[in-house]
DNA sequence: GCCGTTTTCGGCCCGACTGTTTTCAGTCG
């Protein structure tokens, strides 16, 4: 029973590959149904096993893409940790089929025949067939194809698989700048999961709008930073940069530019059911646009595109096929936060602590973005390496904000925080009385990352009840790519905040986004308030803002929903103490 | 295997590029 249960990305795996076992068989519709499954599960905001356990194996069939007969799959992983339909599969044709499709142009079919007739269980017996010669051989292979298969060999070895957000945004800007510059070019946009800001991106997706693509295609096969041509043809193309990121390249005439952009965009699954709504009208939609018989209805423009089907515009952070759809269709779609919409800032380090930059620069630089308040929230003691603040340093630094504020009167407002450490056993690590000076005390965890579920979650419980405690910071303290979320009953979380009238951070950082999108959506639901923070060390950090913005609109979250997009009286009055 | 303002059965998105193809399967997005 003190057994880890099975968690959701684990479950997703393996219905992903039971769905990668049956393409391999040729079992029709099969893969994709087990594939939209495996979607479902990691887009889940709360952990099967909680679901399951509270409200049983019906409860299971709620998860997009999840019917009886996966339900009964996801059931006994979650008794048993195994699948007994995979294990067979596996044994039937025992290859990493996960590792060799991460070699560019291997699918199921090649993966099969690869086994079959040359044995090839995994990369390093592939490596070696295609070495040795072997591969050109067989029916349907060739000597490009061998080749293709040694690079991508190479390639899969090397690289991760996918990117921050934050790590390509200069590149894709000066790639589209270039683009942008070429003669014929009318426009240039990047699409894809880059658009729609998820918090990694596989590759980026780039279109243009041109009368002459095979110039451009000419011109894009040779930026600099290509490492790999992929494909090239008429219309589309594909390199792989020296940083090992994959940009493809769509180039379409202007009226398709609505169709093509929202093709490109995806996601898949919001396209999919786009376009199943349209055959259910008789209609067809590619990327040319939408067609009744052979004349086009729309297509021109993404809104004229929506319109069409009766819809509300549907932001690119929302097309995720996870009910924007349905609601757009209901004309319900929430208006969700804009880029331009925060007044406030609520965790911003100085160098009393571990940022670079004064009291004064940073609220400078605050002001200079727009915002019209921050609030100063350095370390506390606990986090002896930032030179965290006691408690006659923090007193210390409030007379200090009390002057910088006299000098930018009329420029920006400084409110008094802190970023509070959380301790083991969830007290905090600030004295009561002196807390309840602050304007602003944000609460978060920096140690004990490991602890079981049920005491991390009682442990961050007791700090949020602290009755000064306004915002839980970082409440996974995830960091993307290098640091898994600490075990936390997000569920508990968030009705805790919900009764205790406490906030939930959206951390700007790139490599934190913390709270992540579905548990934004959660909280969003619950009624529970968010402040969008940019987590700022340095002067030049308050443009992550953009990041966290993106994050809270993938959450569906409202400008009411987010306390520092509120002037900062209002937000003030909301902060649990005076509510 | 999933799913339902046409349906509880019979559908299931659509097109570009590649390589080894004499007309297309496989892969990808």
């Amino acid at each position: 029973m003190t057994k880890k249960p099975i968690s959701n990305q684990e479950i997703a795996a393996i219905l992903r590959g039971v769905g990668e076992y049956l393409a391999m068989q040729n079992v029709p519709w099969k893969p994709q149904a087990y594939e939209r499954a495996a979607l479902g599960v990691e887009e889940m905001d709360r952990e099967l096993g909680d679901i399951y356990k509270e409200a049983g194996a019906k409860a299971l069939l709620g998860v997009p893409g999840v019917g009886r007969g996966i339900a009964d799959h996801i059931e006994e992983l979650l008794k048993t940790g195994k699948l007994k339909y995979y294990d067979s599969l596996r044994k039937e044709v025992p290859v990493d089929v996960a590792g060799l499709s991460r070699v560019e142009g291997l699918g199921p079919k090649s993966i099969r025949k690869l086994y079959e007739l040359l044995k090839v269980r995994n990369l390093k017996d592939l490596e070696k067939a295609a070495a040795a010669g072997k591969v050109r051989e067989l029916k349907g292979f060739g000597q490009k194809a061998e080749e293709k298969i040694l690079k991508g060999i190479e390639f899969a070895k090397t690289v991760g698989v996918r990117f921050r957000l934050g790590q390509v945004v200069s590149q894709v800007a000066s790639l589209v700048k270039r683009l942008q510059a070429l003669d014929g070019v009318e426009q240039a946009v990047a699409a894809g999961s880059y658009r729609r800001r998820k918090e990694t991106v596989g590759d980026v997706d780039l279109l243009v709008v041109s009368g002459r693509p095979e110039d451009v295609m000419r011109n894009f096969v040779k930026v600099p930073g290509v490492v790999r041509i992929l494909a090239e043809g008429g219309t589309k193309s594909s390199v792989r940069l020296a940083s090992g990121l994959q940009v493809d390249l769509r180039v379409v005439p202007k009226e398709s530019y609505g169709a093509a952009l929202n093709y490109f965009t995806g996601s898949k699954e919001h396209n999919v059911a786009l376009r199943q709504l349209a055959v259910g009208r008789g209609w067809k939609l590619n990327e040319y646009g939408l067609f009744k018989g052979t004349r086009r209805i729309a297509g021109a423009t993404e809104e004229e595109l929506y319109a069409k089907f009766g819809m509300d515009y549907v932001e690119p952070e929302l097309r995720e096929n996870t009910g924007e759809i349905e609601a757009a269709r209901r004309r319900a779609l929430p208006k969700i936060l804009g880029y331009g919409d925060l007044m406030g800032d609520l965790q911003v380090q100085t160098d009393w602590t571990d940022g670079s930059a004064s009291i004064e620069a940073m609220a400078r630089a605050a002001a200079a973005r727009g915002l019209s308040y921050i609030a100063i929230t350095d370390h506390t003691k606990r986090l002896a390496m930032t030179n965290g603040l006691d408690e006659a340093r923090l007193l210390k630094q409030m007379a200090e904000i009390d002057r910088v504020n006299r000098k930018l009167k009329g420029k920006i407002t400084i409110l008094k925080g802190t970023e509070c450490d959380i301790l083991k056993d969830g007290t905090l690590d600030i004295e009561d009385k002196v807390l309840a000076k602050l304007d602003v005390v944000g609460v978060s965890v920096h140690s004990h990352f490991n602890l079981p579920r049920q005491e991390q979650t009682e442990r961050v419980l007791r700090a949020m009840r602290n009755p000064h405690a306004d915002i839980l910071f970082h409440p996974t303290g995830r960091i993307i790519g290098r640091r898994a979320p600490i075990e936390l009953d997000m569920d508990r979380v968030i009705a805790e905040a919900k009764k205790r009238k406490m906030v939930l951070e959206a951390n700007s950082y790139p490599d934190r986004l913390d709270l992540r999108d579905a548990h934004i959506r959660a909280a969003v639901a619950a009624g529970v308030k968010l402040a969008v923070d940019s987590d700022a060390h340095a002067p030049e950090h308050f443009p992550l803002l953009e990041f966290g913005i993106a994050q809270a609109r993938r959450g569906w979250a409202t400008r009411d929903d987010v306390v520092n997009a509120w002037p900062v009286a209002k937000m003030k009055a909301c902060l649990r103490k005076d509510g």
